[in-house]
RNA sequence: GUGUCUGUAGCUCAGCUGGAUAGAGCAACGGCCUUCUAAGCCGUGGGUCGGGGGUUCGAAUCCCUUCAGGCACGCCA
């Protein structure tokens, strides 16, 4: 379905070439001056200098050509040389009539879609999710959602940290602490058991008791400690059987653990591959970029010089090999290019990171795209998304200074709805608790994607969880609202829109044909608070004409199912929208 | 130091591919519940769009400059 504003688009662009003006960049745009028309089109103006005539006048000859328009119910020049317009209730409802019964209220999918990855997670296995990994997995999972809507296949990528030295500082605390586990024993050649011989929990304390050990400032450091644990590494990476099944019983708890938590965030990966699953592409790659002379020696590591000469800044080269002859992060995110390309061949990927690994993406992409890892037409997008702050305007912490568990932050603001939710009103214990589930969610959601991605933000527990004004809440009482009226009508509305003169409906309509168009410009720019806003407006759209309006008790029946049909319509459009941000309505609230 | 992002109402943020009087929410103040959920609606007050230049018929938006803050800057991820 065309989309509102082309359709009148189009007809302006007729008027302009019939009144003899060029139209290539004639457009219709809402007005906003919506005191003085409901659309407007600047389109005469930039024709003056040309033309040789004022653009008032200019203007005036093109509304001349739309004064018999089925379309318009006003088409006036005005002042400098606006062109008001108002459009029919006729044209506008059947156009709200066509985005009923159309798919996907008749926005048009891409033409030639392509594959898309987004890479979001980032977790790593043995650690807890903290807040830290929140945006990325809020945004990413937004993202994800709007690009499979708009048509391209999608794909989740959790991209998970199981890789390196950590895992090699796990084995040697396992080992300090149970060293009669068959895993250790080298003349083990038995099955090893298949119950892991820890908990998440304990894992959890392991890992970061472990790592304090190897770090030098600390004060529990133990050099011969760091030393084992490097050497269970190396151990791990060469295929040492007992290690290898620690690992995986390191990645099988800790996979299920992290599933359940983002499982409590709506958030779901269609692929769980990780640092471990790239590895065998390194020597090849690193092979490969030496041979064609792209990597060479600096200062005993091996890099690929990425500097352009357009940079303003001397970029430093791309380190693929350091100079005790191990790989980083880089390598492995360029062997995981590899390996996409491979399995997948994404016709676009979205990295959707904190943004202070810019650079580093930049080196890596740069890298990519010149050892011809990935070619040219392939799109590569950093998403950085910014912190996370407390209302002092520093990062997220908790009371004690430490870093917020995901759980932790998700149960006070479960909490702090449920409080909230009996003020208003009662409510049985077991509803009450799940309906402050699904409110806390979005409330979180909407909190974080109402902001651009890549800014700052500021996380403020109260007046995300206030619920007045433009939050999560918000959205979801408006959705309830028209539930509830719909089912205390009790029939099925006929889904017909018939105009019947009154403002708030009018706008509440013209905000719904907007649908299509705040997609395409959320999807290009990888922007869910464009989302945001929009429902925000409809949702305020919706209150005004619910207070405007009796509905229910309308006597006229063609005008109460009418009424209906665009509230049937109105939940419909949000409902997809909150769909798409990545959390859901409740029934009651 | 270099690069980069940010600076809009007391606070939190939209608007930034140039258009008419710069918008919301919170906070403050004033109305609206015998009627479809008041988590709502309607209204009032509050702004040198960090400062200064420039381009343009027209600038929060584009360009230059300056100030302030965040972040990043070869072997951590």
């Amino acid at each position: 379905m065309k989309k509102l504003l082309d359709l009148i688009t189009e007809e302006l662009k007729e008027a302009f070439a019939k009144a003899g003006y060029p139209n290539d960049k004639v457009t219709a745009t809402v007005s906003n001056r919506p005191d003085l028309c409901e659309y407007q089109c600047n389109g005469a103006m930039p024709l003056a200098k040309e033309a040789h005539k004022a653009p008032l006048q200019i203007a005036e000859e093109v509304c001349s050509f739309l004064k018999d328009s089925k379309s318009f119910s006003l088409a006036e020049a005005v002042k400098p040389g606006f062109i008001n317009l108002n459009i029919t209730g006729n044209f506008l409802s059947d156009y709200v009539n066509q985005m009923a019964i159309a798919d996907k209220f008749g926005y048009e999918e891409e033409e030639n879609p392509v594959k898309v990855l987004v890479d979001y997670g980032g977790p790593n296995v043995a650690k807890p999710l903290h807040i830290g990994h929140l945006r990325a997995a809020i945004i990413g999972e937004s993202i994800k959602r709007i690009c499979r809507f708009t048509g391209h296949e999608t794909l989740g990528d959790v991209h998970l940290g199981d890789w390196g030295l950590q895992m090699g500082q796990i084995i040697a605390e396992l080992k300090v602490r149970e060293p009669d586990l068959p895993y250790f024993d080298e003349s083990f050649e038995g099955e090893y058991p298949k119950e892991a011989p820890f908990t998440i929990s304990e894992l959890e304390e392991i890992y970061p008791t472990a790592s304090k050990k190897c770090k030098t400032e600390s004060d529990t450091y133990d050099a011969a400690f760091a030393e084992a644990a490097h050497q269970a590494t190396a151990e791990l990476q060469h295929g040492k059987p007992g290690y290898r099944a620690i690992w995986q019983h390191i990645i099988n708890i800790s996979v299920a653990d992290l599933k359940k938590n983002y499982d409590n965030l709506d958030v779901h990966f269609d692929l769980w591959k990780g640092e471990s699953d790239v590895q065998k592409y390194i020597p090849d790659m690193v092979e490969k970029m030496k041979a064609e002379g792209f990597a060479y020696e600096s200062e005993g590591a091996l890099v690929v010089d990425v500097a352009e000469e357009t940079d303003k800044k001397e970029l430093p080269p791309c380190i693929i090999v350091k100079s005790d002859g191990a790989t980083l992060y880089s390598t492995t995110d360029l062997a995981t290019l590899v390996e996409r390309m491979e399995l997948f061949a994404p016709g676009y990927v979205i990295y959707v990171v904190d943004k202070r690994q810019g650079l580093h993406f930049e080196q890596v992409f740069r890298t990519a795209r010149k050892t011809g890892i990935v070619p040219e037409e392939e799109k590569l997008f950093f998403l950085g998304f910014g912190t996370m702050n407390g209302v002092d305007g520093k990062p997220y912490k908790t009371r004690d200074g430490g870093v917020m568990r995901l759980e932790t932050l998700i149960a006070e603001i479960n909490e702090a709805v449920l409080e909230k939710m009996k003020e208003n009103r009662e409510f049985e214990s077991s509803e009450a608790e799940e309906t402050a589930k699904i409110i806390g969610l979005a409330a979180l959601k909407y909190g974080d994607l109402s902001n651009q991605a890549t800014k700052d933000y500021i996380f403020d527990m109260e007046r995300f969880t206030s619920f007045e004004g433009n939050t999560g809440p918000y959205i979801l009482y408006t959705i309830v609202r028209i539930k509830s009226i719909l089912s205390k009508y009790g029939k099925t509305p006929s889904g017909k829109v018939e105009f019947t003169g009154e403002k708030t409906e009018k706008d509440l309509m013209m905000k719904l044909t907007m649908f299509s168009q705040m997609i395409d410009a959320a999807y290009e720019e990888c922007a869910p608070h464009k989302i945001c806003s929009y429902i925000y407006d409809l949702a305020n759209a919706f209150n005004s004409f619910y207070h405007e309006v009796r509905i229910l008790t309308q006597e006229d029946e063609a005008k109460k199912d009418s009424y209906l049909s665009l509230l049937l319509l109105t939940q419909r459009v949000l409902e997809q929208c909150i769909e798409l941000l990545g959390f859901s309505a409740p029934e009651r609230m």
